[in-house]
DNA sequence: ACAAAAGTGTTAGGCCTACACCCATGA
DNA sequence: TCATGGGTGTAGGCCTAACACTTTTGT
């Protein structure tokens, strides 16, 4: 038993993974609750911080518990603190923010009640989850045009209209086909894979990879992208 | 005494409040500790969050006992979970940041310790704090791109020549006089107070005020300002 | 009268948007 | 052969950045 003077909240990590595919658009990994409170509801994978440990680490710790896989990079993006945010006792959560390839997250991990759901169909969650899901939403929106994050999002391989229907499918809009692959040439992040001959077109689209040290570079210097 | 069957850190809000004037530029608030640990060094004003209330009331119920002022608005913007960052016990916490007219916190008023600094003549911090400023004016400068924080940081009359020397100071760059006042004019956020004669030169500026409803518009909207 | 500060307009370059046609593939 | 989808370029408008001169004020 641990005792204070005065009362202190418990403090958890919770993480929104978002993943993307052509067939599902972008998801989020949810697990189910194995236990009250809201036992068999879904929720952001997550628990609570040990007392040794950043919550960086205690995020990426109980993500690998709970779905087995660490991502490369994890982003603190708010801290829901409401009162009655969980029917125990007083808890406050940590949220973090993660890109990943769907492919990376091996489904059926034996750890893993994990399950992806395409964003616009995720039940109703456990605890505040839905509001925090709101907010990795409008975070991850804001962060599309800073950040090239079709690199985290997409398999190495991808075309130009994977990539342009990964941004409509996370801004909600509609580009111009000639529009988008300029600006996305532009930025100079782009490496055709096996070039066919010189701009014919054909119904099968070409293959592109992200160029990693252009990215590093972009990653310092920052850019912006006009939507 | 509280006791709970597991460790639990202890949970504090910090805030971090920008006031700007001409002679000393952008200025942070601060308090000086009266106790241990850290007495005797500078801290932003904010301390443990009740259990029965949230991290943003927290906040501000501090800011005001340490400072004796209320800001029309904070916002969290990180989290510190260092391990060590309290040498008491395990501490987290939740910062804010508010923008601020200087006018409006009563120097010298009795609950008040608290004293403006120019973040370029801010001494070294207790706790994490200068961590937690380094982010503070990294994300101010993200803001300015997007917010007319000239409404929250200058007096009800400014002009010209004061709002540019504020953006110049947030975002340490010089701009060209002619063309920063008519991006500002674009926007649409200014009306000018006693129009003199139609575009006559005069050493004297002419004055401005922010037109509130153009404003409101604006923050529903959202604006890009590219520069 | 001289120095310092404020007000104003024009031009060139880049970026954004809108838009139409051709070719290859697969049904 | 027809429908679908991918590839490409151009023209107009807007915004940005660079730049010089004139008027007033205070010394």
């Amino acid at each position: 038993m641990f005792t204070y003077e005065y009362p202190h909240p418990a403090v958890t990590t919770d993480c929104v993974i978002f993943g993307y595919d052509i067939r599902e658009g972008l998801s989020v990994l949810l697990v189910e609750r194995g236990i009250e409170p809201y036992r068999g509801r879904w929720a952001f994978p997550g628990g609570f911080m040990k007392i040794d440990e950043d919550a960086d680490t205690g995020a990426l710790r109980e993500l690998k518990e709970e779905t087995g896989f660490e991502p490369v990079s994890i982003e603190q993006f708010g801290t829901f603190t409401d009162v009655h945010r969980d029917p125990r006792e007083r808890v406050i959560t940590i949220a973090y923010l993660a890109l990943v390839k769907k492919g990376d997250v091996v489904s059926g991990d034996d750890a893993a009640q994990a399950r992806w759901f395409p964003v616009d169909k995720v039940p109703a969650l456990a605890f505040d989850h839905d509001r925090i899901l709101r907010v990795a939403i409008a975070k991850l929106k804001e962060q599309i045009h800073f950040r090239p994050v079709g690199f985290d999002l997409l398999p190495e391989e991808f075309t130009m209209p994977q990539l342009q229907a990964l941004y409509e499918a996370v801004l909600g809009v509609r580009f111009d086909r000639r529009n988008f692959a300029a600006k996305m040439h532009k930025l100079g992040l782009l490496e055709e894979v096996g070039r066919r001959s010189e701009g014919t077109p054909s119904r099968i689209p070409s293959r592109f990879r992200f160029n990693k040290e252009r990215y590093n570079e972009l990653k310092v210097g920052g850019f912006r992208l006009e939507f």
